[in-house]
DNA sequence: GCATGTCAAGTTGTG
DNA sequence: CACAACTTGACATGC
């Protein structure tokens, strides 16, 4: 653990997939599984799981031997579990004691290693939507990760709050009325994220102090919709929403594809640009998922531009980011 | 084999 | 009013 390690305390996460490394997740659609009877669903089911868990396993050993520190795991990691027709649980897998137990190892795999592990449900978990069997099947899938989220020891679900239906107040009332309906299990591990079209870190902040939420604070979508906050504040304020979470903090950050002056800024470039990284995010303790379609190989380049700029800062006099903590390395 | 259209789900904004 | 964009492949089908 050198001197140059210890400048920037950020650790690096992966999302969800390997450009390069030979990792990859099965799935399978609930049209296909339903021309099958259910016997012979079950089955197939049963081997994409399990192929999925130990993929999962190997690519928890894979980012901890890259250097990275944290993965987010692919909502499908168990494909159609929820569907209201094909859905099914472990236990009626055939080899479902066999995946349960693959996801213990990688519990402590993960544990052992060091690395962080997150959900990140998609766009259909809405708990604000006005249609009552939005918001059952919203519950019904963030239970599902949640179950998953223990069984592999991650500590975050990171979700948006979703629609605005004319009225974001309002919104915000229905979010906070479903959250008390979750289960323990979600909602300790529940967070809310800045979005790009609707809710900023301004509009999220009162929620997230009154239920005490974390705030996941994504500064590219800051940057697609701006609330007056400049980057340092929304880093700030987000920061203080976990403070007593005895969780770190957490944050994204992509760069966008086209340049910011091109026609559309919120699709994410392949590699992350050193000149996005906010350089008050330098020194703090925190973690940092890296939504950049070239995966893996953009969490490194990041890694080598960072400790780059640490030897850029090195230089003599030159100590504005301060370094608090020791022993703490990139990939903690 | 290989190319290509499809895949459960919600909401918003654009053409 | 229809459709793309959110994440992104990989599956399933048909030649």
């Amino acid at each position: 653990m050198g001197y140059l390690e210890r400048w920037v305390r950020m650790r690096l996460g992966l999302c969800c997939l390997f450009k390069e490394e030979p990792i990859s997740f099965r799935t399978t659609t609930a049209r296909a599984l339903s021309t099958l009877p259910r016997g012979e669903q079950l089955r197939k089911l049963s081997h994409i799981c399990r192929n999925n868990a130990e993929n999962l396993l190997r690519a928890v050993d894979t980012v901890a031997r890259l250097g990275i520190g944290a993965f987010r795991i692919m909502s499908p990691l168990f494909p159609r579990m929820t569907h209201p027709e094909v859905g099914y649980s472990l236990d009626q897998l055939p080899d479902g004691q066999g995946i349960a137990q693959v996801l213990t190892t990688v519990r402590d795999t993960a544990q052992k290693k060091n690395i962080r592990l997150s959900f990140h449900p998609d766009q259909f978990v809405v708990l604000p939507s006005p249609h009552p069997a939005v918001v059952a099947s919203s519950i019904q899938e963030l239970e599902y990760q949640g179950r998953l989220a223990a069984a592999v020891g991650a500590d975050v679900i990171n979700i948006h709050v979703g629609g605005v239906y004319g009225d974001k107040g309002q919104a915000l009332e229905r979010f906070a009325r479903v959250f008390a309906q979750l289960s323990d299990n979600v909602r300790s591990r529940l967070t809310l994220e800045n979005d790009d079209v609707s809710y900023t870190v301004t509009d999220l902040l009162p929620l997230c102090r009154q239920l005490s939420i974390p705030l996941v604070y994504d500064v590219h979508h800051h940057r697609c919709k701006p609330d007056g906050l400049s980057v340092e504040e929304a880093t700030r304020l987000a920061e203080s929403t976990w403070q007593g979470s005895g969780r770190e903090q957490y944050c994204h950050l992509s760069s966008p594809k086209f340049g910011w002056k091109g026609t559309y800024p919120k699709a994410h470039a392949d590699y992350i640009d050193p000149a996005d990284i906010p350089s008050c995010w330098l020194g703090r303790a925190m973690t940092v998922d890296v939504e950049a379609k070239a995966k893996e190989l953009a969490v490194l380049r990041l890694m080598a531009d960072l400790q780059q700029k640490r030897l850029d800062k090195i230089v003599p006099g030159s100590s504005e980011v301060g370094d608090a903590g020791g022993g703490v390395t990139l990939n903690r």
